[in-house]
DNA sequence: CTCAACGTGTCG
DNA sequence: CGACACGTTGAG
């Protein structure tokens, strides 16, 4: 009774709102009115006392919903640096925000204890009972339209299925407004409201499982009937004679799937986040049929056909133009903007096609696999589940596409198939998907290959837009052609045949690219060093070359980003909290008799591609696949573009160590991604751009350990001024005033145009600095040395590993300065010009009394005994 | 009672 | 549409 007060709420609302409001106003006004909303507030609170109602007109009053004090982002203490949380007065703030930290959102916003049955005005019961099925009838369930918290127990009716809403703890759609054929306007899920919204924030997926019934991919029966979305989507048990039982509550009384108004504000505001496009938006308005936000998609395959024409159309035009390699439509002018909406497009019909839930995304890909195979008859879509049919049947052509062009496995996980990254981003990548385009014309077991490679390729080809887009290069000028070849060239490469796409991607980069699109680049020089030099060093003859990332061509650096705009657009969840189920759930209902670890233990020896390919065969191997310990390690390197799907599906699995060099990484994906990976201990950016590298000024990532910047574009004194400066606009009690980076213990810095004053930097700001690498550093000399082994500095001590090859500047006076370090274990002179090998010898001798060194290679002083 | 922060309205 | 502001709810 408590909470939904069907009936009373808009009295509710009407007499008490106002009441207590008007008399607030005063407040508010004095202390916003500064800037925003002085006539606002008290309009405002006026509106909201109204308005409130209105909101809840549906039936029951909303209960208000409070974190769960479990979840992963429960359990985060304050990070001090969002936007909220420099707004509370604790850090300094006005405290006008009144909003928890982006980075606690929680992700399963729970009914408040008082919440209570509105039938029995009991609480909920589901602790009592051990029973799955029972638990459920016994825990209060808010309806995300009408807002009536109810035991499904209390139902009285039956007949009518329920619809769980598997991202939010206790929410569903009630039999009552499900029967009714309501479509919540507002309905959005109880306790989201910005979570989508904020940058920040972390939608996840929501537990709904994590009542415990989660994975239960059965359908609930009790008291109501009910169908978890995420069931339907993900249960490999569903056939399709199943479906058409639920189906009818779905729809909407003509059948059709409810407006899109029905869409829960969060998932539009996720939606929101990257619509930015006109386009979009009007295709959206004018096209799109919405599709239930509930996810039905797996039992009604059909929403998919709801897809609008437009859509259709593009996805057609798309692939020909793709198959054509014609230009996109997209022109460079456009921008982000532009972009955006186009991916919004794709997003909406992904949603259209995928459930609105977000727990369901990270199966969408699955989901969308299974529900072919299993649902292929629902319609239409034959095509579609032709191909997807195919394509989940015969693993072969699965790993084709996924061998593609992407070089990296998060790359492939980011072909629409991948699971990993179609459920991070869901929406990303499914958009061309197959089930959207009806009208194919090519065979369906192409169709498939040809998705992803038209994926790709619109990915690419916005990457390189948004790049175009931030470089500031006259987009117009931009040869549409140069961006549409490489791409598909790239594509094409991948996935025809080439299957390695990383030599392919590489080469792209470094020829197609540095070819017409950035020719400041081949004719700007490092270190007086000719960037054509650099790049083709003999790899063999440079130290670098031996290591990483030799100096070959850059990606096209300083391109930026495949525009966040991107990477906003989808919603990033953490690791499922729920743990995977344990066992491998079979067709006929039992388990497999394999647990969870020993196939975790077989997933080990695979590749991170192989793995892209097993997330696909089953809901259940795909949540295994995505363990973290099978992703310690992401290797993105040379990745041409980096798309939203596969920043989701890197937040997905948590790497310790992840490689993005030689990307066109932008900042803002940068950004996003490092304040969604705390546990990053290693990041590569070699050969990145300053843009996208800058990234690391405004994020946060205390765990850093290695940081890899060699040879990033533009990264001079200056830009490691603000890399390495503590933030500025510290605040009392706000984070302190060390630098960001001062836990770095590798730092990479070859190939840069940095002098001593970033060196003075480095040694004040990052006192752990073990391993440093400044080959190709032709401003480093033996002043720097100098610097670096003085007394009092924290890095004579520290130091062990430091790399001055190819640091012509150099000379032998340097190595008497390194008698100075303690513990110094390695000096890489190699092909430093005025360094002498006697030099190196008279080191040896001198320094044999308290360390014995050798002379690994020419110039290479290595500690004996010690580790390489 | 205090603190946190949800959910909504308004403005730019 | 996002940013901001704030009344009010919920927890302790």
């Amino acid at each position: 009774m408590a909470m939904s007060l069907s009936a009373d709420d808009e009295d509710y609302d009407s007499d008490t709102a106002e009441q207590q409001r008007l008399p607030n106003r005063p407040k508010p006004k004095m202390a916003a009115s500064t800037a925003t909303t002085p006539a606002a507030t008290t309009s405002s609170s006026t509106a909201t006392a109204v308005k409130l109602p209105s909101n809840r007109t549906s039936s029951g009053a909303r209960r208000r919903r409070t974190r769960c004090r479990k979840c992963e982002a429960c359990v985060r203490t304050e990070c001090g640096e969002c936007h909220f949380c420099k707004d509370m007065k604790k850090f300094g703030g006005p405290g006008r925000m009144k909003q928890s930290c982006i980075m606690r959102q929680c992700i399963a916003p729970v009914l408040p204890h008082t919440a209570v049955c509105v039938v029995c005005g009991e609480a909920g019961k589901e602790d009592t009972l051990d029973d799955e099925d029972e638990k459920f009838n016994a825990m209060l369930m808010e309806c995300s339209i009408c807002n009536e918290i109810v035991h499904p127990n209390c139902l009285k009716v039956k007949d009518a299925a329920g619809v769980v809403n598997d991202e939010l703890p206790n929410c569903w759609e009630c039999p009552k407004c499900n029967y009714a054929g309501k479509t919540g306007k507002q309905k959005r899920g109880p306790g989201f409201k910005y979570a989508s919204n904020l940058p920040g924030s972390l939608l996840r997926e929501q537990k709904a499982g994590r009542d415990g019934r989660e994975e239960g991919d059965q359908t609930l029966t009790g008291a109501a009937s009910i169908k978890r979305k995420s069931e339907r989507e993900e249960t490999p048990r569903l056939k399709n004679e199943d479906l058409p039982s639920r189906l009818p509550p779905l729809l909407t009384p003509s059948g059709l799937p409810r407006p899109r108004s029905e869409v829960p504000n969060f998932l539009r505001k996720k939606r929101k986040l990257f619509d930015d496009d006109e386009e979009e938006e009007e295709a959206s308005s004018k096209k799109k049929p919405k599709k239930p936000w509930r996810s039905e998609e797996p039992l009604i395959p059909k929403l998919s056909h709801m897809r609008t024409e437009e859509e259709e159309d593009n996805s057609d035009e798309e692939e020909e133009r793709q198959e054509k390699r014609e230009p996109p439509r997209r022109s460079f002018k456009k921008d982000y903007s532009t972009v955006r909406k186009e991916e919004v497009h794709e997003e909406e019909r992904r949603e259209e096609r995928d459930s609105p839930f977000r727990s369901l995304k990270e199966f969408n890909t699955l989901k969308k696999e299974e529900d072919q195979e299993e649902d292929k008859d629902e319609d239409d879509e034959e095509e579609e589940d032709e191909s997807n049919g195919k394509r989940v049947r015969d693993s072969s052509p699965a790993l084709k596409n996924h061998s593609l062009s992407l070089e990296s496995d998060a790359s492939r996980c980011s072909s629409p198939r991948a699971g990993p990254s179609s459920e991070g981003s869901e929406t990303q990548e499914k958009a061309p998907r197959p089930r959207a385009r009806r009208h194919r014309r090519k065979p369906p077991n192409r169709q498939l290959s040809a998705e992803l490679s038209k994926q790709l390729n619109m990915e690419i080809r916005r990457t390189e837009h948004s790049l175009a887009n931030e470089n500031q290069q006259p987009l117009k000028s931009e040869p549409e052609d140069s961006e549409n070849e490489e791409p598909k060239r790239g594509l094409r490469n991948g996935t025809t045949g080439n299957g390695g796409g990383g030599g392919g991607g590489v080469e792209r980069g470094a020829g197609g690219e540095g070819g017409g699109e950035r020719p400041h680049l081949r004719a700007r020089e490092m270190n007086g060093t000719s960037w054509e030099l650099r790049h083709f060093y003999p790899p063999q003859i440079t130290p670098l070359g031996l290591n990483r990332s030799s100096p070959t061509v850059r990606p096209l650096p300083a391109r930026s980003p495949p525009k966040c705009v991107q990477m906003e657009r989808h919603v990033i969840r953490p690791p499922p909290i729920c743990p995977p189920p344990d066992r491998l759930p079979l067709a006929d209902g039992r388990n497999h008799i394999a647990p969870r670890e020993a196939w975790l233990a077989i997933f080990s020896h695979l590749s991170h591609r192989e793995l892209c390919v097993c997330m696909r065969v089953c809901r259940t191997w795909n949540r295994w696949c995505c363990d973290k310990r099978l992703w310690t390690h992401i290797d993105l390197k040379r990745c041409k573009s980096i798309t939203p799907l596969m920043l989701s599906g890197i937040i997905r699995r948590q790497p310790i160590t992840l490689d993005l060099s030689w990307t066109n990484i932008s900042k803002k994906q940068l950004s996003w991604l490092i304040n969604r990976l705390p546990g990053l201990r290693v990041l590569l950016l070699s050969g990145c751009s300053w843009v996208a590298v800058s990234a690391l000024c405004t994020s946060s990532c205390p765990l850093l350990r290695t940081l890899d910047l060699q040879w990033v574009e533009g990264l001079k004194d200056p830009q490691m001024r603000d890399l390495l400066s503590p933030p500025t606009d510290n605040r009392p009690g706000q984070m302190d005033t060390r630098s960001k980076l001062r836990n770095v213990t590798d730092l990479r810095l070859a190939g840069l145009d940095i002098t001593d004053c970033s060196l003075r930097l480095i040694i004040k700001n990052m006192p752990l600095l073990s391993l440093l690498d400044l080959s190709y550093c032709n401003h480093i000399n033996d002043q720097s040395v100098n610097l670096l082994t003085a007394a009092g500095t924290t890095t004579r001590d520290s130091l062990t590993d430091v790399n001055l090859s190819v640091c012509n500047r150099v000379t032998d006076q340097s190595l008497s300065y390194f008698k100075r370090c303690g513990s110094i274990c390695r000096i890489d002179l190699r092909f430093s010009k005025q360094v002498s090998r006697q030099a190196c010898e008279r080191f040896i001798a001198e320094m044999s009394v308290i360390v014995p060194f050798k002379l690994q290679e020419d110039k290479l002083l290595q500690k004996l005994h010690s580790t390489p």
